[in-house]
DNA sequence: TTGAAAGCGCTAACAA
DNA sequence: TTGTTAGCGCTTTCAA
């Protein structure tokens, strides 16, 4: 059974199906491409080969010719990080429907399999790359920018390293949490937060002085504690914090896998949420609204960013002119059991 | 700033190579191969030439010239179910490190998107293809079939289709659980299934029934709702399973979503779980161990089924005699709450 | 051990 | 409106 295949047993190529339809390969080339000026007669031909011999034209070739692989690269940490297949999913789909392939890599934040990827991609000539990387990426965001690949950071921001980048205001965000937090009532607020080294973390941390001013709030050191985005850190962080016998009212966690650590942590030593201490965290990873108490948390808008990014990307492939862009997208406050703020 | 770039303005080519270290072009793609028999002054020189260039071979050029892209397509309904992300980076873990990249594709489940991406995976030259189809993907297995493209079919196992396979045993894991409802005291197990066309739900409702023989428990239809795998379709299904007022003592539902929607409807109508009736569920999904009350759910080897789907096909791909072959992993009964099997 | 040259499948001048 | 042909960047046969 091999209906698809030519002649010489391998797959059809251009050259059969000008053989099949008694025309040159060149009118095969233009029919297919949809260029002006051809017969319907010889169009006609065309596709009745093309259908009879089952041909799907070699991408591969064309790239090689055209100079342009419509595939996309993604590199991000990791997949099974809940923050992820959203942001993924949006990517794909905008991609899908401009005719563009992803691949997907996942580096784990890891420097060196970021740049290793970065290279991978650059070999494959994708025509681009969306990058978000992990929380020393900044040489690898360099060899991404000294290659003539145009590249969009996606939910990271280097101060070192100029790109085009689509973002969410996380000093904003933060503000909305810890904002809801100190109008309930919270006076001695803590910040447990993520990775101090990525822009997100900090803006977050930023956020929560900000607020914190604006109303005359003290910023007490003793009530800051930095880890890292998991669940574990939170939970070592909230245990730390109670070894302190720091008097603290609230807990703003820079993301909901630090802010359930910390609410495990707090429910084994007998403390509640939200009634001994509120606690809101960051993202709104599905597991939020499920947890137990439900969590007060920033969404952000993580499908439209991947959209976004595919979206800046194929504007920059269009102007040749590589002006940097940002786009800034706005988080906001979704207010449930963990926060008491929801009746 | 154009380090990497030749002196014509585009990207290094192997002939820049060639020229800058004085040599012919196919000395410098024997070197760069590792072929054999190069003299090791030329290797030096080649190099030197390589790293000045900044050079990276046209992976493009090269896929067309030996008919190997070192690219594998993986096709998926979507990336946000929760069972996917790990899936996925099983395959992307074991196919980085053959050395091959992964293209992911969304169907959705749709048929004419599934096929819409094996055409393109097609074009793009891919090396095989990983496919987990949605409920009715029989005519895109076929038209995968008829390719000339290896292939494995991913947790999917279709009756009409022949491919190599990479499946878990669900008879099996459904037995699991449910011989663990009856041994905890369960006579009226009812069962809330997922879409009937897809082999697992199928082979999920076979285990009920077999254990249900196995210890001379009636098989009673008012017990059995079949639906999809959502929260939506195991509250409803819940909700009706209530309104028929049949008796039952425990609720084996096909995925772990499924459970939730079930526990959720019998909390709104007052109805404990574990204390009033006992739930399992499957999959074993993250939130299956915060959820409260924590799920009884069977576990899925789902990073090791990717590692082997890729482990599999690239085996395919060696071996030109295309036998058809299965690996069948088993699952695990995670006993928690949910069932009041824990203590 | 090295180089010259053909050719992978396609597109796009250019010519007719 | 159609065909001929050069060439994209690489690998590999063949000859030297």
């Amino acid at each position: 059974m091999k209906t698809a295949d030519s002649a010489n047993g391998n797959a059809a190529t251009i050259k059969d199906v000008a053989r099949q339809a008694g025309v040159s390969i060149a009118t095969v080339s233009r029919i297919l491409n949809g260029s002006a000026g051809v017969s319907p007669a010889l169009t006609e031909r065309v596709q009745q080969a093309v259908d009879a011999l089952g041909y799907q034209p070699n991408a591969v070739a064309r790239a090689l010719k055209v100079k342009e692989s419509h595939s996309i690269g993604l590199i991000i940490p990791d997949i099974e990080n809940p923050f992820f297949p959203a942001l993924v999913r949006g990517v794909e789909d905008m991609a899908r429907s401009h005719d563009y392939a992803v691949i997907l890599c996942n580096s784990d934040g890891v420097g060196s399999e970021e740049e290793r990827y970065i290279r991978l991609l650059h070999g494959k000539q994708v025509d681009g790359v969306i990058f978000t990387g992990g929380a020393n990426s900044d040489s690898s965001m360099e060899l991404l920018a000294s290659l003539p690949i145009p590249a969009v950071s996606l939910d990271r921001q280097s101060k070192r390293v100029h790109m085009s980048s689509v973002v969410v205001d996380n000093v904003y965000g933060a503000a909305l949490a810890v904002r809801h937090l100190v109008e309930l009532g919270g006076r001695r607020i803590a910040f447990i937060g993520g990775s101090p080294q990525l822009s997100v973390a900090a803006e977050r941390f930023k956020g929560y002085g900000q607020v914190l001013a604006e109303y005359g709030l003290p910023l007490d050191e003793g009530l800051i504690l930095h880890g890292d985005f998991t669940y574990d850190s939170g939970y070592q962080n909230a245990w730390l914090l109670l070894e302190k016998e720091r008097e603290f009212d609230a807990v703003f966690a820079a993301n909901d896998m630090i802010a359930i650590g910390v609410i495990e942590c707090l429910a084994a030593r007998g403390i509640r949420v939200p009634q001994d201490v509120r606690v809101a965290g960051y993202d709104d990873i599905r597991l939020a609204g499920w947890y137990k108490p439900a969590l007060t948390t920033v969404r952000q808008p993580v499908y439209e960013m991947g959209q976004e990014a595919v979206r800046m990307l194929l504007h920059l492939l269009g102007s040749s002119a590589q002006e940097m862009v940002e786009k800034r997208f706005r988080p906001e406050l979704i207010v449930r059991q963990s926060t008491g703020g929801d009746e």
